[in-house]
DNA sequence: ATGAAAGCGCTAACAG
DNA sequence: CTGTTAGCGCTTTCAT
């Protein structure tokens, strides 16, 4: 088909003589606004108009373009559109992966949210190491997009420095940054494990002891939780400090079954343990039950995330929630206004968290 | 180092008494080739070979544009890259959901597989239900990219027709469909269903039962089960046929507890369960425990998917394997071997299924 | 190995 | 409300 040798569209004008241009070029094939314009017998222009402003053209134009696209099966080149009016509608998402039930609620927010706007978006996985960080990012601003949200990565300062100097909105997410690049929607990983440590306190609970992934803000959460463990005396005794598991992320319930094991040959007298995850602390519950230790009697277990599955256990699980839709709404919300130039009054946002009381703890 | 002023590059050719022109449009102020090759003394052609055919251009000129390259912190825009060349280095991947384990594998794989290839993947949710179809295509299609990968979607025969039409290569996934719009990775839902009922009924298991999401391809599973084993006599009296639970997806822990319950009312003597996904199967594993039911003596569970935890539950979760990895790492070497024109041997593959006999059936 | 010209398909800017 | 013109930033084609 692309080879189909066909005759030279220049109409001969009586002047044979012209030299034939150096640099033309054969068009795809498909079918163009212009196509549909002189179908409709308008100006392409026109045709624009009609699909992206149609208040702006008479109905009968109107009509007659609807008609020819309709006629033509004529579908907007948005490349070209995007080039030429610098906008391209593509909102690019990055996660470190999307396996794991943990960033699935922003992508899924944020696919659906900016679709409805007209938005397409493009996904990236940074991986948990920083390392395809630099080639990801140069792919990303390559496109253009009209905006870029973040969850949980770039934080080599070289990247940011070349995101900032794209221009690009950038909506960091999943976190709270002292310094921001741009836009942020977050919640404090320090606060939730100073607030479960308290929470456990407050249950009496002595001899805490930790399962969590060794992923920065997996971390943080964990570190602040020990902390204010052996403030509140806590600790197993003042000297040990708190016993903690580190998992590789993303974590899986296995993880927690021999988390489990490890932390109660090292400490034997536990009686409740903060998971980084709602799957580690279903895989701590499982190898209780299989021990016969009974939750929460024995031993409290506290989760991360409140996936969807937590207040179906038996017995259900207490655990941190994040509101992940309003992570993403909000994200989504910021790239929009910023695309039609709408003040963002407050481009900081704390979405916050609650400590979600069931029965595991 | 980005803001290193340069002079601009519209010569003065003395002539400043000409008229603005009309039509005349600011540049986004970015950087581009242009300032690139210029600063490099060579021809914008040039730069644009020593960045994408650097074996097409001597060693000095290489070394000039790079450097040039690296001063500006210049970023091939490629948008306008892929409108010269029709090659968008986009490909779009389409499931109907990311929330929910299933198509995390594919996603993932994708994502990567590509991304390593230099193509950036698109998401689309296309949702469970047949409505957003349209409008989703629209904008795939839009973006002209150089490839779409479905994911057990894209039914409407409408839909098909204006993919075949748009001529990008399509790969489907996830189930074998008579009649493909182009190329084909899946395995048989069906014949899931039926090996499913033949293994249990080698068990010696003779009253099965279903719990399954309501969207197509689990039903046609959730059907061939429940023929298979009626043909194998296994219904609850030839009459009744297999007692089903329809669930809405995406699945939950929780649908496959209250499956159970709602099962076990309709027939208190069923002795095995066909769960369309193992987050079901782990709700019916943890509502037997809570009411005493052994498993696999008393009951005897198969799960779909093989997720990840399968392996840690307690007792160990029978399933159905789907290698994910596979069809995704297949899916995108179809389409970037099309992209490259290479020959592709069988565009349709079965990649299969495999029981994981474990302990809970 | 390098360059000049043309143009991918669309929209911004201006003019009527 | 409609049209003309000139590009967006890049790559193709052809020529040297």
């Amino acid at each position: 088909m692309v080879d189909t040798p066909f005759s030279p569209s220049v109409p001969v004008t009586g002047d044979s003589a012209e030299p034939r241009r150096r640099g033309s070029r054969k068009s795809a094939g498909g079918i163009t606004l212009r196509d549909v314009a002189q179908l409709a017998g308008v100006a392409p222009i026109t045709a624009s108009r009609a699909l992206n402003t149609p208040q702006a053209v008479s109905p009968k134009v109107l009509q007659k373009v609807r008609e020819a696209v309709e006629r033509t099966g004529y579908v907007p080149n948005l490349l070209a559109g995007g080039l030429a009016s610098n906008k391209s509608r593509l909102v690019a998402v990055v996660v470190p992966t999307v396996i794991g039930p943990v960033f699935q609620g922003i992508v899924h927010t944020l696919t659906e949210t900016l679709a409805a706007a007209g938005y397409q978006v493009m996904l990236g996985q940074s991986g948990y190491e920083n390392s395809r960080e630099d080639a990801l990012l140069e792919a990303i601003i390559g496109r253009r997009p009209d905006g870029v949200v973040l969850t949980g990565i770039m934080r080599s300062p070289e990247a940011r420095k070349r995101l900032l100097a794209s221009g690009i909105p950038v909506v960091e997410t999943w976190d709270l940054t002292p310094n921001p690049i741009d836009m942020l929607v977050g919640f404090s990983h320090e606060e939730i494990g100073r607030e479960v440590a308290r929470y456990l306190h407050r249950l009496g609970r002595r001899q805490v002891a930790v399962v969590g992934g060794r992923d920065e803000r997996s971390q943080r959460r964990m570190n602040a939780f020990a902390e204010q463990a052996v403030a509140l005396g806590m600790g197993m005794g003042a000297a040990d400090g708190v016993p903690m598991h580190g998992v590789i992320a993303p974590t899986t319930l296995g993880q927690g079954r021999s988390g489990l094991v490890e932390l109660l040959q090292r400490q034997p007298g536990i009686d409740a343990i903060f998971c980084s995850s709602d799957l580690l602390a279903l895989g701590v519950m499982i190898e209780a039950q299989a021990r016969g230790i009974a939750i929460p009697q024995q031993l409290a277990v506290v989760g991360f995330g409140d996936l969807d599955f937590a207040r179906d256990l038996q017995p259900q699980l207490t655990t941190v929630r994040i509101d992940g839709t309003a992570i993403g709404q909000r994200a989504a919300r910021f790239i929009i206004d910023r695309a039609n130039d709408i003040e963002i009054a407050q481009p900081v946002v704390d979405v916050g968290f609650s400590i979600i009381s069931r029965q595991s703890a």
